[in-house]
DNA sequence: ATAGGGTTAG
């Protein structure tokens, strides 16, 4: 029996059964609140110590505060160079005031400058920001024994493509090519993400795929490079065109083609088309890998099949491929689009069983099944044991609950959650903030996302972004 | 060494 014929095998089951579920330790919330955040903020606390507790080691120590001093010098530094952009105008020479700070430019002094430069982009500044970057930029690259990195390059590529200069993002890839830096997936992936149209896209392809400069290494061709980063990027629909491309120029897939082809083709959910090339697949002798088994479970659990699931993971230990975190995850989350609450729950349960042990991303596959399910209180108690268990909860874990409190309409306790990650050094991203002002206002509470919006400008963050909540309106 | 697991809401 192969895992082939197991996914064609269409076999319809839930496993309901309360059996499966061992009752879970559950976080006793007589602890006090001190220690409970003691204990949370051990684990961000250690990154920071490390520096002050290796006293003896003396040689490391030494290493560290140097270089630890340099990184501090340079953002002082980059501090200086913001403040000169900012003077930029009529009447003051914003080179000659550059060459007057008389600084030792790096690498890392670049970086945060352009960092800082992006960081400061917004709706109305975006001209100004270009034009300040790229000043910036040309300057450093001028000065004696250093010289800009592909990385730099990157950069301000990045600053180009978020002030919509997109002209100026091809005349630095032909300046990275005629000076030889490596043009990479990530120069790539840049272009592409400023293409609002596919046929855009596809002449950035079509450069790339033809470019005898591109350095698509670790790949054997630039074709899967090409594959990869846009899965990346989640570009799907540009991953099948790229195939037939790939095909029209007489290269054949290897494994690694046909994995990101088949999980494109299951997230555009066009299950016909995956089954299709999983029998090439077959008929060329591949036989499925550790990812593909990955994709398998994910289609078996979004289908809701997780008996055959459960099949597939037996099969996979028959042949010596045994199931990772990775697997179940992927299966848990499957399962959890497919509304099957207590099948997450067993496989969940299963895991340990298996040698196994949860992450940070499988307890917040496990919350988000609860969350979607409408049982925030089992997402809560979920939340306490990860920590408890010692698993940090990111940005994704924290994003969930906070939707799990919005949809029960608990929004003091979201903006508690919000100030938790904000203290616990767990910066929110856009989503975070999306996520808050989408259900205030399907709540009505106009007054309250826009104080969740402010609140958002007035950290320093995303205020380029403001115009992509939902429903904006300038007010 | 090199590819693999997780986000909105509509």
């Amino acid at each position: 029996m192969n895992a082939l014929s197991l996914l064609s095998a269409r076999i319809v089951c839930r496993l309901v059964s309360s059996s499966f579920i061992v009752r879970r330790t559950i976080w006793n919330r007589s602890f006090g609140s001190d220690d409970r955040f003691e204990f949370v903020m051990e684990p961000y606390k250690k990154g920071l110590e490390r520096s002050e507790s290796c006293e003896f080691e003396s040689l490391r120590c030494d290493d560290l505060s140097v270089r630890r001093g340099f990184l501090e010098d340079s953002k002082t530094d980059a501090g200086k160079v913001l403040e000169v952009l900012k003077q930029d105008g009529p009447g003051f020479d914003t080179l000659v005031a550059l060459d007057e700070l008389q600084l030792k430019v790096s690498g890392v002094l670049v970086r945060e400058v352009l960092r800082g430069i992006l960081r400061s982009i917004n709706v109305l500044n975006k001209t100004q920001c270009a034009k300040l970057g790229y000043k910036f930029f040309v300057w450093s690259g001028k000065v004696e024994n250093f010289n800009h990195t592909a990385g730099s390059y990157h950069m301000i590529m990045k600053i180009f493509a978020e002030c919509e200069e997109f002209k100026a993002m091809w005349r630095l890839v032909d300046e990275m090519t005629e000076k030889g830096y490596p043009v990479t997936a990530r120069t790539f992936t840049l272009l592409i993400c400023t293409c609002g149209d596919a046929g855009l896209a596809r002449k950035v392809v079509e450069r790339f795929i033809k470019s005898k400069t591109f350095n698509y290494r670790p790949f054997k061709h630039s074709y899967n490079a090409i594959l990869h980063a846009l899965l990346g990027i989640k570009q799907y629909k540009l991953i099948e065109w790229v195939y037939q491309q790939m095909l029209l120029d007489g290269h054949s897939s290897d494994m690694l083609t046909y994995n990101l082809l088949l999980y494109a083709r299951c997230k555009l959910g066009k299950l016909d088309q995956f089954h299709r090339l999983l029998d090439e697949m077959a008929r060329n002798g591949f036989s499925p890998d550790c990812h593909t088994y990955n994709i398998l479970l994910y289609v078996l659990g979004k289908g809701d099949k997780p008996l055959a699931a459960l099949n597939l993971l037996n099969h996979m230990r028959e042949v010596g491929s045994d199931p990772s975190i990775l697997h179940f995850t992927t299966l848990i989350n499957g399962l959890s689009r497919a509304g099957n609450l207590d099948a997450c729950k067993y496989f969940f349960d299963e895991l340990s069983n298996n040698g196994c042990t949860p992450d940070v991303v499988c307890y917040t596959v496990m919350i988000t099944s609860y969350t979607v399910a409408g049982e925030h209180e089992k997402a809560r108690e979920l939340f306490d044991e990860m920590v408890i268990k010692g698993q940090l909860p990111n940005v994704f874990t924290y994003n969930s609950m906070i939707r799990g409190f919005c949809m029960v309409g608990e929004f003091e306790e979201a903006y508690t959650m919000l100030e938790e990650m904000e203290s616990r050094g767990c910066k929110p991203n856009f989503l975070v903030y999306s996520t808050l002002v989408s259900y205030l206002r399907n709540a009505g509470q106009l007054s309250e996302a826009h104080k969740v919006i402010t609140h958002m400008v007035e950290k320093g963050q995303y205020a380029h972004l403001v115009t992509k909540f939902k429903g904006y309106r300038r007010c």
